[in-house]
DNA sequence: CTGAAAGCGCTTACAG
DNA sequence: CTGAAAGCGCTTACAG
């Protein structure tokens, strides 16, 4: 086994030792050339390049007082609507120069609380909590540390935050149904802890009351974002008495349980009834009929939590603690006419 | 913003006197708590927990010379292939108490080689790739980085890899179809530049040849591994004059592609036509119908390569430098009978 | 433009 | 069982 063995790597003394200059040299050629003579910066470099020298990020890291790294932290990185905006993360902090600490919780507060640790420890400069929750934000050490929202605010405090309007695009994508001549429009949720679920049920219900239309209990099935939650939805809906004609599913994921359950039932999506999600998943698209939905900016969402988490870090001034990112509907072949 | 003002956190030193200690003694309290006489330990552990000290993990990997951190390393985090390793890594790693970091190469041998520096660099202290490929392995500097493979060996080198033997998977799942009755059984293969879209491609030959059923460039369409050249692939092999009874898609995310292409064509899987893929991605059991595959261990891919980093970290035995983890053929309702 | 020196916050032989 | 001291590998005022 090669690996872990062998002469160690080259340190800055070694450069400094081989290029005939003091260490400050070596460091000011790789940090801030234009303060080293030219001669001198082109032997330095020439002496980096030949030991094969790359600096040690934890030295560095430790000397400058910042870890030039960020720590992003979501319930579950298998849900398809995470990895998205990780990645819009990822290439903004790229860009910034800072890497991405992957953080999966499980939905475990126990495990949420070891990554603010983390940022406490100074592993990372400060952290982007996609969980809408964050545990002892009442202690000062807590309130001390970086935190950007994203997707989810977390209720009763005003940390920075990045997301949609939950409630506006539900609204608008279920006018788009009644647009369509839907005047039964039933909607499954998601779990109504969460406060983006119940943002949508509320936009669902101001659309169709605006209508004069119903939005009882009778046209609300529960769900949990997932899929075998929407197949249980649509049978329930569709075993009612006076069924929809149109379903609006909180989320994709269990849009496509509620595909599966009327096409089990023998009906078909759009002719007998319409069917409509949230979020544009990259497999909305695919769905059999491809779904229609709303299209979350994901990739926004990750990029513009990693500006503002960058300007909070820089102390820069607050510029904006509450961006509302545009929503956008996606009419695709799973909803028609009435 | 309260963030990055007020008090800077407590070190270690402001520890050590108010407990009126020395730091080693300190230091030990938190790493070596039996070195420490209960007394000290316990007045210690009271002054930590009254000040809020959390030690600086930077200050301790550089002089312990380990970043306690891995980087695992993929082409797409979106690909839904992904997430569920990534997880296993996560979680294997947090039991080792190492942290993870992501990095995303967007198939581009320029960030490939970025991430490489980051391990020279000691911000982690070693890399699980999953791309296949690695750029300058010849230099000496870089054969130094303890790497472990995952899903996919690169060719011409040995290291030690994590894997599923997905020639072998591919003739299984074709000897299903073959079982089931179908002698026309067409192929849509992954990108060939990839050696596991060969594999499988050879797999479905070879269960073919064998059984001395047609496996010729006529049963053969191209596919990327994504859903619309599935679509593409599926029309292509419809068009045909003698039509396959079954195809074996390369991967769940194409078969999508061919099941939407069968549908639109009016044909019903299974009745009309067999499908399966490769993976049991997520949603493949949420597919209308539920999509035939082969399950890979995905989680189990991740941990087993995070144990094989570790040891390759820690200078233990090679232990195995070649795992080929069991696959599972999945029989659902997208194939039946010819 | 360059170097000597201090210091970032820890851990760990070493000595007692 | 505990402390003084060295040192991990850098960066950056400070002085020249």
């Amino acid at each position: 086994m090669s690996a872990g063995r062998g002469a160690p790597p080259p340190t800055i003394r070694d450069i400094a030792r081989l290029a005939g200059v003091s260490t400050a040299t070596v460091s000011r050629t790789l940090m801030q050339p234009t303060l080293v003579a030219e001669e001198t910066r082109t032997q330095v470099l020439r002496t980096v390049a030949e030991a094969g020298y790359t600096p040690n990020l934890l030295a560095r890291s430790l000397r400058r007082r910042e870890a030039g790294a960020i720590l992003v932290v979501v319930r579950d990185i298998v849900n398809p609507f995470y990895p998205e905006i990780i990645r819009g993360v990822e290439h903004a902090a790229r860009g910034l120069g800072f890497n991405v600490l992957m953080g999966n919780t499980d939905d475990d507060p126990a495990q949420e609380l070891d990554y603010l640790r983390l940022v406490q420890s100074r592993r990372a400069d400060g952290m982007i909590t996609l969980t809408g929750r964050i545990p002892g934000l009442d202690d000062p050490a807590v309130q001390r540390v970086p935190i950007v929202l994203a997707a989810e605010p977390v209720p009763g405090h005003d940390l920075p935050v990045v997301r949609i309007d939950n409630r506006a695009a539900a609204a608008e994508i279920t006018r788009h149904l009644i647009g369509l001549g839907h005047r039964r429009i039933a909607h499954v949720t998601g779990p109504l802890e969460q406060g983006l679920a119940r943002a949508r049920l509320e936009g669902w219900r101001a659309a169709l009351v605006e209508a004069g239309l119903p939005a009882g209990d009778e046209m609300v099935a529960p769900g949990d974002f997932r899929v075998p939650s929407g197949v249980a939805a649509g049978q329930a809906l569709l075993a009612r008495p006076d069924r929809p004609t149109a379903i609006f599913v909180a989320n994709d994921e269990s849009a496509m349980g509620v595909l599966s359950a009327i096409h089990a039932a023998g009906l078909r999506v759009p002719e007998d009834i319409s069917v409509a999600g949230f979020d544009d998943i990259p497999f909305a698209e695919a769905f059999d009929p491809p779904l229609t939905t709303i299209r979350q900016p994901r990739r926004a969402i990750g990029e513009t939590a990693m500006a503002m988490l960058h300007a909070l870090l820089d102390g820069s001034p607050p510029a904006e603690r509450d961006v509302v990112l545009p929503t956008e509907l996606i009419i695709r072949r799973s909803t028609g006419p009435a």
